[in-house]
DNA sequence: CGGGAATGTAT
DNA sequence: CATACATTCCC
């Protein structure tokens, strides 16, 4: 094998070109239309936190002097195509963000990007206004005619209705293309772009983030089955799960889904299920594990919360209770599990049920 | 800024 | 009519 063809290049200068040091925050922003004002902040950056936020940045490497960068809007398509959506904010006009560089710093922070979102009506219409600008340039040099004919505006606007169905108006990406001044100083001299990860609008159904608000009780039986109500932000009723899964020493996981039905999921915003069982129904002492949404389009998941498997009721507890009174059952076992009532059952093995005694 | 809520539209 | 998504409004 001949490893000097699959190191090329190594002998020659650094290649100029543009790094993507900082990408933006794939999840959590959301895309504003026009009548919301442009006064809503702009993307931050994957590694952003509360106190020390960052923001989209790049860095032009094995150059320093004077430069431009220029940032736009573009599809997740295999050849990044210019979206609908454009960038509003300082520094933004026509849609992208101009920023000049000098050296000796190579880099540039983008803390104001924030994305319009063109109402999906309009969005035929921008399409095609693209493709007869386009036209106009390639027609230019003719004298002959410098509209297109009837005819072939009705061929761009089909093209336009075609492209407009395939562009999805819930994700975009950034592309960032930097320009270096020519002999005359003008910038003209574009190097390579780079294009960021996907930015996902957080109002988009499928994409907002996933959050468990409440539930109404936070451990259970080991051998599942019990009700759960769980409060949550918006989901989508066919798209959801609801994870319970332990993390092993060794590495492996047990996991185990909440059961409901699409009707059990209450206006996006609640989710009423039954605990799975838990792997070995048989624990003898109290078990955590994890409780998580997850969808399942695109394995988001949300935060998860604590839940604790108890041993299931023993066989001689079970007959022990069923000559009991059910209304009173589960208020004898949560005096059961509450500290100082713990020996309650222990030292009145043939406790009975007496109206009188156990009223509360 | 960053959110929720209200309103409009499409199934 | 009910539900969910899209758009607008507004604190």
């Amino acid at each position: 094998m001949n490893y000097l063809e699959l190191s090329p290049n190594t002998t020659h200068e650094p290649c100029k070109h543009i790094k993507i040091i900082e990408q933006p925050r794939q999840r959590g922003f959301r895309f504003r239309y026009g009548c919301e004002g442009p006064t809503h902040g702009g993307v931050q950056g994957a590694s952003s936190e509360k106190n020390k936020k960052t923001f989209p940045a790049v860095e032009i490497c094995n150059y320093t002097g004077p430069a431009r960068v220029v940032v736009q809007c573009v599809t997740v398509d295999d050849p990044p195509l210019l979206h609908v959506h454009s960038l509003v904010g300082k520094q933004c006009e026509n849609g992208m963000c101009v920023v000049g560089v000098s050296g000796p710093d190579m880099t540039v922070s983008f803390p104001n990007l924030g994305i319009l979102h063109v109402p999906r009506r309009s969005v035929v219409d921008i399409l095609e206004e693209r493709l007869v600008q386009g036209w106009r340039r390639e027609h230019c040099k003719e004298l002959q005619h410098r509209d297109p004919t009837d005819r072939e505006r009705d061929r761009l606007h089909r093209a336009a209705q075609q492209c407009a169905r395939a562009l999805d108006l819930t994700v975009v990406r950034l592309m960032f293309t930097v320009y270096l001044p020519d002999n005359n100083g003008n910038f003209v001299q574009a190097l390579q772009p780079a294009v960021s990860s996907p930015i996902y609008d957080s109002k988009a159904p499928n994409a907002s983030s996933l959050k468990i608000v409440r539930m109404d009780r936070t451990s259970g039986s080991a051998a599942g089955g019990e009700e759960v109500f769980l409060l949550c932000d918006k989901v989508q009723k066919d798209d959801i799960q609801v994870r319970f899964y332990q993390e092993n020493d060794d590495g492996t996981c047990w996991e185990a889904f909440g059961k409901f039905g699409p009707t059990d999921v209450h206006r996006q915003y609640a989710i009423v299920f039954k605990t799975p069982r838990y792997f070995d129904p048989y624990i003898t002492q109290p078990t955590s594990v994890f409780v998580h949404l997850r969808r399942r389009s695109d394995g988001e998941t949300s935060e998860a919360k604590p839940f604790i498997y108890f041993p299931q009721k023993t066989g001689k507890e079970r007959s022990h209770r069923k000559r009991k009174n059910p209304d009173t059952a589960e208020h004898d076992r949560s005096r059961v599990s509450n500290g100082h009532l713990q020996g309650y059952y222990c030292s009145i093995p043939d406790f009975t049920y007496t109206p009188a005694v156990t009223g509360d």
